[in-house]
DNA sequence: CTAGGGTTAG
């Protein structure tokens, strides 16, 4: 009879064993289980064992492991290995520890290799204090013993523990690989840490390596500089598609999609096929862009990963945030699967596009549906209850939110409440509301408040909130604006020059307003009392002659509100998106969408002028503020004049 | 036995 224990190669094991399964494996088995009356053969068992480990039979496995425990026996250290895969690969927690109890029975010394595999066990099962009470109690410890530590704290939320490990195993003679330094990155709390990390990796001669090349390139992105990532990016030589992803990716998360499409067409051009990560920054390229037109085109591509969540996410976001809600529905509609980010991401983009019922209607067939709303997603519901005025479904979702989704309110949630009281003219309430947060209110909240004084006109309390707005935000040029036009408007006039002059010594100026229109898949971009083109201006000239003939009477009753728009420059009649909207329908054919993306706030004139000329010429034309969307048709807008 | 890239708000 053929005896196991001649296949000294795994891979003959399992191919006998498979074919004895096929023909005959009972009769087989209890022939070698029980020998007529001969003593068990001790080989048998650990081979048994063996075999049901590479086949990935676990209840047997375990069976057999009992048995070469009640014999006192043990498999070579790979066989162990591969038991703990697969115990890993099913989640078996339990069967886990019973190998780790077994490896280390009756002063059976496991070697480094067969207990870092426990170790990696264990940091796989997120069990990271079994791990450490096992690394605490090595004899030998190698690379990959530290590395598997390092790993699983950069990976968790004590990050010093990560570093700290790294210190003592240089201490104690281990020289960290390119795994370590690729893992380790991560846990830089401080950019100078990175900065040192980087330094020691180009010491050891590690910058080369790929893995270690992208992490960095991904950590320097996470700490906003993408630029000095761009520069490592482009002195070094090969790259891989997880490098090209971790610039394009860099560069999409830190809103620079224009960087982020230019680096996409050269890793193109460097023979790289984009996977399923690319798409996803391109998209987010095209969303921060609103570059609708490209995100179609990109949305061919995502066919192909139709199964890809992540991705479908990004993609339905490129919709909503292009403002095709139609496209973005059927996006929803056909995903196979849905998180919370997909529902989140549909919400808030019913919500921002003005269709707040919709968001809450969504809203409530989430929690139907089971899936649990997170911080974000009740961001959202709040966020269309605060832009659709519904003060008592807002207030009841804020009140009812701790115990309804188990989400602590945050600063964002009070800074909705605010804006949705403040707006609804309950100014009392919201300046209550502010004081009694439970998390420190920042710039924004007190935005947020600043903004309901603004349209209430209640300059007390405006001067108080820009006060507040100022000491933590020192940048912020619209404050300072809205503050000194309090004062003017006051007749104070000592404190207006005051704030002026503070505002110049402290080298504070009013971004420029910028609009942008993507026609024939080129962006064309156009800024305040842009003259370059004089047609665009006579066009202009024309159309608000006949809306006037029709009524229209250009707005700058308001004077100082308007701070965050455009709306403090004389040329309210060349503000960018009157010049991008008129751009748009000359050059658009007759009935598509005008879509605009701007910099600032629209402001109140040119949000009339858009929905009169809506009317006018029988376009649908959309607006994408920074906050909002606008969707003039027919002469109204879709935020309901309530922005 | 150890390593790198992607989605919702601000």
């Amino acid at each position: 009879m053929k005896r196991m224990s001649r296949f000294k190669c795994p891979m003959a094991v399992l191919n006998v064993a498979l074919q004895l399964r096929r023909f005959d494996s009972v009769r087989v088995f209890e022939g070698r289980t029980r020998p007529c009356g001969s003593k068990i053969d001790h080989r048998d068992i650990v081979d048994e064992f063996t075999m049901y480990c590479y086949q990935k039979d676990l209840p047997n496995a375990m069976k057999a492991l009992e048995s070469m425990q009640k014999h006192k026996l043990w498999a070579n250290s790979i066989t162990y290995s591969e038991l703990i895969k697969c115990c890993i690969a099913r989640g078996a927690v339990e069967l886990g520890k019973r190998v780790h109890h077994h490896v280390f029975l009756d002063g059976y010394e496991p070697k480094t290799f067969l207990i870092n595999s426990l170790l990696n066990m264990y940091v796989k099962f997120n069990l990271l204090d079994d791990a450490e009470f096992l690394f605490d109690r090595m004899l030998v410890r190698n690379v990959v013993s530290w590395t598997t530590m390092i790993v699983a704290y950069s990976n968790s939320e004590y990050k010093c523990k990560a570093l700290r490990m790294l210190i003592m195993m240089l201490r104690d003679g281990v020289q960290p690989n390119m795994y370590t330094y690729s893992s380790v990155l991560r846990a830089s709390e401080e950019i100078s840490t990175l900065k040192q990390l980087h330094c020691c990796i180009i010491k050891v001669g590690l910058e080369l390596d790929v893995f270690v090349r992208s992490a960095l390139i991904d950590v320097y992105c996470k700490w906003g500089e993408p630029k000095s990532a761009l520069l490592m990016f482009d002195e070094m030589g090969t790259s891989d598609i997880v490098v090209w992803n971790s610039i394009i990716g860099g560069f999409s998360q830190n809103s620079d999609g224009e960087e982020a499409l230019d680096l996409f067409i050269r890793m193109k051009r460097s023979g790289f096929w984009a996977d399923q990560s690319t798409l996803t920054s391109v998209l987010r390229g095209c969303t921060s862009l609103a570059l609708l037109e490209l995100g179609r085109q990109v949305h061919v591509h995502v066919i192909k990963f139709d199964r890809d969540l992540v991705l479908n996410n990004a993609l339905l976001d490129m919709y909503c945030k292009c403002g095709s809600l139609k496209d973005a529905d059927s996006v929803f509609a056909r995903m196979v699967a849905k998180d919370v980010i997909s529902w989140s991401t549909m919400i808030i983009g019913l919500a921002q596009n003005g269709y707040s019922r919709k968001a809450i209607d969504l809203f409530e067939a989430m929690r139907g549906s089971g899936m649990k709303p997170n911080y974000i997603t009740v961001l959202g519901v709040l966020f269309a209850c605060s832009h659709a005025g519904l003060v008592k479904e807002g207030r009841c979702y804020f009140e009812s939110m701790k115990t309804d989704f188990g989400v602590d309110p945050g600063k964002e949630h009070y800074g909705c409440m605010i804006d949705l009281l403040g707006r609804a003219g309950k100014l009392d309430e919201a300046k209550k509301l502010i004081h009694e947060m439970k998390c420190e209110p920042d710039a924004v909240t007190w935005r947020a408040l600043l903004g309901a004084c603004r349209v209430h006109r209640d300059l007390d309390l405006a001067e108080y909130a820009a006060k507040k707005v100022l000491s933590l935000d020192p940048c912020d040029a619209g404050t300072y604006t809205l503050l000194s036009n309090i004062y003017a408007n006051s007749q104070r006039w000592d404190e207006a020059a005051k704030l002026r002059g503070l505002m110049r010594d402290r080298g504070i100026k009013k971004e420029p307003g910028c609009s942008w229109i993507e026609i024939d898949k080129q962006v064309h971009a156009f800024t305040l009392g842009d003259n370059a083109h004089p047609e665009i201006h006579q066009e202009l000239g024309r159309f608000v002659r006949r809306l006037k003939e029709e009524g229209y009477v250009p707005d700058t009753s308001f004077v100082y509100q308007d701070v965050e728009g455009e709306q403090m420059e004389n040329s309210l009649a060349y503000h960018s998106e009157k010049l991008a909207i008129v751009f748009g329908i000359m050059r658009l054919p007759k009935g598509k969408t005008v879509r605009i993306r701007k910099n600032l706030r629209i402001c109140g004139d040119c949000h009339v002028f858009a929905k009169l000329l809506s009317k006018m010429e029988g376009r649908s034309i959309i607006v994408r503020d920074p906050v909002r969307y606008h969707h003039f048709q027919d002469g109204a807008c879709s935020c309901g004049d309530y922005w």
